[in-house]
DNA sequence: ATCATGCATAAGGCCAATTAATGCATAAGA
DNA sequence: TCTTATGCATTAATTGGCCTTATGCATGAT
């Protein structure tokens, strides 16, 4: 069995610590930032505790008797071991940030963007884990999650970052080939990537087009919009994808939008963390970039 | 310079380091001597100012952060070597007593008895030191004095241990040399010791016996009662001694004092030291052994 | 399905720690 | 020698950090 050793009372010790170093009770309280009688207590109530007393003294100075000879040193190392043992976990702390997030938006939009947060904060490191469950903040090490849902999660701020809606896509070209998109109707002329994403059916049903046959074959969904989006602008087929995850492709042209028309799957993309951590530096700086970027995308 | 690293809060390091170390709340309460709840609230106090979270809370369980895993150890080590030091400081303290008397006393009364006091308390070292001026227990480390005077010093407790009275004393045989002691007059026939003593003279007064001649010869006086009485004792003549330095002579016979009257010098001998460590355990072992000696040899 | 375990949280109380004001002794300087 | 300045001690009053009690919640065990 561990013997408990007996605690000596801490203010009193770190109060002596700085006394012993400054070998004045008036230079102490100012290094601790309190008055010198709040060190004349302390002093001697560590004093009444060892059972000896501690410093002599002298008229405009005190000196350690042979008892504060002993102990300060002693205490001296424990406090600065304590000291920087806090200062590490304080640094280590802020220099990582562990980011758990959906393979959706990792891909489609955070991987392109990353880079542009750890050039802003180069001490930063950026851990990203996707993961396909909730990430449980209280039993996994994480600082921030993206995940999808109603943005209403207990214990956690939550910000919306932006919504799954979709709508068809495709490259400029492969549009003019038909001589244009005029209506819905005018899609099903050309290949649609990947018929087995259910957002077809809806977005059809939506646009009050009847279609058949779209979900007869197995594929890749969710997850894959890059890839489809990819062929999309290479002119391969129409793809129905989030407008979000591709604003730079339209804004530059690769990629058009035909017609306003979104539907929305009743989810969005949201930016999550402990309630408890808002103002963790690391946290603050990652919501603070995030919001901008979205703000600069949506512009 | 010196920079002064920023210290942690130090009430919650110390619940956090037993936390570490059980690996539970509840069993650190326990160790610690408080409520679960306090150690929830100091470990939450940690981890704001840590900026993470230390532990991770798992159901029945809990498992340190990687933070956690680095502080912990670094946190462990610094409180025992706090505590040890502590302890060694207690120990050392209470394990050596300093007392600072002067001459006289410790000749003719402690030195014969201090013995006495080391057997009945083992484990404390005594240092006796003898001086001629008052200690000053703010700027000396001395445990205790003993010192003569009017009893009334500000910031010192004080307890009368003997009086400084003086009277004739002479071996039996002596005194049955010249058909025994009947009057003060009759101690003129026999040599007296030390008659450049003051008080002789004051005493002769006193029994309003004129005498003349007696502080003619310089001679050694205060201090010196020890050596007078054994010369005394062997039969070399009379000696003026304080009584209570003689207690077993005069008990067993080797001296005897012819008369009641007693002179006093106005002091008596003191045994001193600061209020505020009246509790100290060594302070009160001796004062407690010492007051015991008193009363045995006064009965 | 119910119980037991273990941590979190809220409200309230208390004492330790601190401050401000003052005293006291001594050393330095005139 | 007298005055001034420095530094620690002491007192009383205040405050806020820390603790407790009571309760809630989630989860694993029976």
């Amino acid at each position: 069995m561990h013997k408990t050793l007996p605690l000596p009372p801490l203010t009193a010790m770190r109060v002596f610590e700085a006394v012993a170093r400054h070998a004045s009770f008036t230079k102490a309280a100012n290094e601790l930032g309190m008055t010198q009688a709040a060190v004349s207590y302390q002093i001697k109530v560590l004093e009444d505790r060892v059972g000896a007393p501690l410093f002599l003294r002298r008229p405009r100075q005190i000196a350690l008797t042979e008892v504060g000879q002993r102990l300060a040193p002693a205490v001296t190392q424990a406090f600065e071991q304590l000291s920087e043992a806090y200062v590490a976990a304080r640094g280590g702390a802020q220099g990582t940030l562990v980011i758990s997030t959906i393979a959706t938006f990792a891909s489609n939009w955070l991987a392109r963007r990353l880079g542009s947060f750890q050039i802003a904060h180069p001490s930063l490191a950026v851990r990203l884990q996707t993961e396909p469950h909730l990430v449980d903040f209280t039993r996994e090490e994480v600082d921030i999650g993206i995940r999808s849902g109603s943005g209403d999660w207990p214990g956690l701020a939550a910000h919306r970052l932006i919504d799954a809606d979709f709508t068809p896509m495709l490259s400029p070209s492969l549009a003019a080939s038909i001589g244009g998109i005029k209506e819905p109707a005018d899609l099903l002329r050309l290949p649609l990537l990947d018929t087995a994403d259910p957002w077809w059916a809806k977005w059809f049903k939506a646009a009050d087009v009847s279609v058949e046959g779209l979900a007869s074959r197995p594929g890749s969904s969710m997850g894959a919009q890059v890839y489809e989006g990819n062929a999309a602008a290479a002119g391969q087929g129409v793809a129905i994808l989030t407008p979000a995850f591709f604003a730079a492709e339209l804004a530059d042209g690769r990629l058009v939008q035909p017609f306003d028309l979104l539907c929305n799957d009743d989810h969005a993309y949201w930016l999550v963390y402990p309630e408890t951590r808002r103002n963790s530096p690391k946290i603050s700086a990652f919501r603070q970039w995030i919001l901008g970027e979205l703000a600069a995308s949506s512009s």
